[in-house]
DNA sequence: AGCACGCCGACT
DNA sequence: GTCGGCGTGCTC
């Protein structure tokens, strides 16, 4: 053994760097680099990276790296460039940051370097700088123009006053302790104010000196939140986050966060990353809403990953909802009503102003006349359609639901059998009559829609099923006068289109509605008294096990669109086509008894073994044939069985849609009653499966990926 | 993931 | 004879 070597003055410091190194490439923590002086732990750096510069996060060595994999110091290269003028990023960022990377199985660079604003690593030091100091010229002269201008506080209702009694009363009590106040649960109906709670906390957050980060599903769904928070909060700086901003908007606004020039961000489910120096609150709007599940990469949930993250920087966790997820609603339940009693629930029942929730009207689709032979069932039954032919000819407006874009989810040829199918996923191409075309709706194949079938030749190819263009077609038949728009996925892609639908709806020139699940969620619909679900029954029998929950939040807070002005809400209504009106979610949305069919939904996540009461999580493989995607998971869960204690590994099974975009997909569920214990398989068979996809690649295995509380299984 | 190196077909 | 297809392999 040599001895060793006293560090010279010079001698360059050795500083761990995260770099951009995706799961699969092996590289889990941070790359040793040489630096002539010791760094700040989440400073921002660029280093060479193979053949390339990169943009890396000086890392803490606590932990340290695996001695095994520390390259000798004589082949370390040189860290090229710092951004001194920005702060590092704060440890509670990189705790959180790291925590994520370990529970979503995904490598902490990864983690790192996807949080961060694009932009932000295209730029050198030098291009940073400028953007710099643009950005506080302008904040300064902003500063001037800023005014203090009297904002008018609406009156509190009596159960938010006693809401936010009961906020600060936990706020106080948790003031000295060493752990910050529980999450709270604020589960209010459509209308009872829940955003008037969020502001007043947020307000008393504020006048503290402290930061609001306040979270939204989709920001474009909710503009009108964004303008509420900015003329209550006049005097200060809001800026939103969000994957719909330029990528210069994007940089300045997480900048402006970072650097504590920000008071409120406003953001969609990346914006739970956002450093803040002064964080004081922290809000999860629509907390149930499936869009804080990231659907691809690291498959993070922003709400999750919020609620960790209060606790981390002992800062008070909002959730808000009028429909629980039921993971939050189990944690909100105490524990004599069978909850973990982990968070705290207020409960704001009442409607502001007394308004009423519409009646609920159960259409029993089982009694209606049956069509003659021949003809396919109209799409409203007589008495919804005799409902909405009222409210036209008194001047209201109604609002229809189909779940389905399209005019036709499936053409069929009546002589051979032919259908629409995609030639590259094992799906239905979808017919849309407006420009005559077949889509695929999973991997975007289109060609226009064939004269004859393709097969046999036969000129009557018929569309089967219905989708909105065609409910929007045949309303406009059935209610001869009445003007029937219509707002889908397809109507909003053309820029500027929704706004200008939605204008001319507000306007009262659309007296009936078509439209998917997006009408249904955030927009006010003054002068909507009538909602109908056309075809909610799908999701009863869906086997997802979430269809559930996922259709009656749906279905609730599409009741909340209608009637919000007292005046209406006296005659509003909630019409609901049903071939199945006493199933429970039904039952329960006519008496809109949530916590009902909660309770119900627990049980029966309880017998089957299913989240909140167990843990899953999905391993996912894509390869050219179903053959190879099962033979990795049949390896992958052989591999590891011997480390399963605690969890049951489930066969490999192809995914709900198998094939898309020619890729064959196949997944295999890990389940356990115990969180730790799938935590620790997941993490002791990442390097065992990560080698196994090496080997299976030759095999036809293009992509493997751990899915961590799944969705949808 | 990038971005190389590396060995086999249609073009100036 | 070159330009270029994307198959393996590495990045402190």
């Amino acid at each position: 053994m040599h001895a060793p070597v006293p560090t010279a003055p010079e001698a360059p410091c050795r500083v761990g760097v995260v770099v951009e190194a995706p799961q699969h490439s092996g590289l889990w923590g941070a790359l040793d680099y040489l630096h002539p002086q010791a760094l700040p732990a989440g400073a921002l750096v660029r280093v060479p990276l193979g053949r390339r510069v990169v943009t890396g996060v000086v890392w803490d060595r606590v932990g340290g790296l695996d001695p095994s994999t520390t390259v000798a110091p004589e082949s370390l290269k040189a860290i090229l460039e710092t951004f001194e003028d920005l702060p590092p990023l704060p440890e509670a960022w990189r705790k959180l940051v790291a925590f994520a990377a370990s529970y979503y199985q995904r490598s902490l660079g990864e983690m790192a370097l996807m949080v961060l604003p694009p932009e932000l690593r295209q730029l050198d030091q030098v291009q940073l700088q400028r953007r710099l100091k643009r950005l506080d010229k302008a904040v300064a002269a902003e500063l001037v123009a800023a005014s203090e201008d009297k904002v008018i506080l609406p009156e509190l209702s009596a159960q938010q006053a006693e809401a936010l009694a009961h906020l600060s009363s936990l706020a106080a009590a948790h003031a000295e302790g060493p752990s910050p106040p529980p999450p709270c649960l604020l589960w209010g109906s459509t209308g009872s104010g829940k955003t008037e709670v969020y502001l007043r906390e947020a307000q008393r957050v504020l006048d503290a000196g402290r930061q609001v980060l306040m979270m939204v599903p989709e920001i474009n769904l909710t503009p009108q939140l964004e303008a509420r928070v900015a003329a209550r909060f006049a005097g200060r700086r809001i800026v939103s986050l969000h994957s719909g901003l330029t990528p210069a908007q994007r940089l300045r606004n997480w900048l402006m966060a970072l650097r504590g020039q920000a008071d409120v961000v406003l953001g969609t489910r990346l914006s739970v990353f956002t450093p803040l120096p002064r964080p004081g609150l922290i809000v999860v709007d629509e907390e149930h809403d499936p869009s804080y599940k990231q659907q691809d990469g690291a498959r993070y949930s922003a709400r999750d990953l919020a609620v960790y993250r209060g606790r981390l920087e002992g800062v008070p966790v909002l959730l808000g909802s009028a429909t629980p997820s039921l993971e939050t609603w189990f944690n909100a339940l105490p524990v004599s009503e069978g909850g973990t009693g982990r968070y705290v629930r207020l409960a704001m029942p009442e409607r502001i102003g007394g308004g009423a929730m519409p009646k609920v009207r159960l259409v029993d689709m089982s009694r209606m006349p049956k069509p003659a032979r021949g003809d396919s069932a109209p799409p409203l039954s007589a008495p919804l359609l005799a409902a909405i032919t009222e409210r036209v000819e008194r001047g209201e407006q109604s609002l229809v639901l189909l779940n389905r874009r399209g005019y036709a989810p499936v053409l069929q040829c009546g002589d051979c059998g032919w259908q629409s199918g995609c030639p590259h996923c094992s799906a239905w191409r979808v017919f849309h009559k407006v420009d005559r075309t077949l889509r695929c709706h999973h991997c975007g194949f289109t060609e226009r829609v064939p004269r004859a079938c393709p097969d046999c030749g036969n000129q009557d190819i018929q569309p089967v099923g219905r989708g909105t263009e065609r409910l929007e077609e045949q309303l406009a038949e059935a209610l001869p006068g009445a003007r029937v728009g219509r707002i889908d996925a397809d109507v909003t892609k053309h820029k500027g289109a929704l706004e200008t639908q939605l204008a001319s709806v507000h306007a009262g020139d659309v007296d009936v509605l078509v439209g998917t699940q997006m009408v249904a969620k955030g927009h006010d619909f003054r002068r909507i008294t009538l909602v109908a679900a056309v075809n909610p029954d799908a999701a009863l029998f869906a086997s997802d096990f979430r269809a559930a929950e996922r259709q009656f939040a749906l279905l609730l807070q599409a009741a909340g669109r209608a009637g919000r002005d007292a005046d209406v809400a006296g005659h509003s209504e909630m019409w609901v086509q049903t071939w199945h009106p006493l199933h429970p979610l039904y039952q329960a949305l006519r008496d809109y008894d949530y916590a009902a069919f909660a309770t119900r939904q627990l049980q029966e996540r309880q017998s089957a073994g299913l989240p909140p009461h167990a843990s899953l999580a999905l391993l996912r493989a894509e390869a050219k044939t179903q053959d190879a995607a099962n033979a990795f998971l049949c390896a992958a869960a052989e591999a590891v069985g011997n480390l399963a204690s605690g969890v049951t590994l489930y066969p490999p099974v192809p995914t709900p849609v198998q094939r898309v975009a020619d890729i064959e997909r196949a997944q295999m569920m890990m389940e356990s009653p115990q969180r730790p214990a799938l935590q620790r398989l997941l993490t002791e068979a990442q390097p065992v499966w990560l080698a196994l996809a090496q080997q299976h690649r030759r095999s036809g295995l293009i992509r493997w990926a751990v899915d961590v509380d799944p969705l949808a299984i």
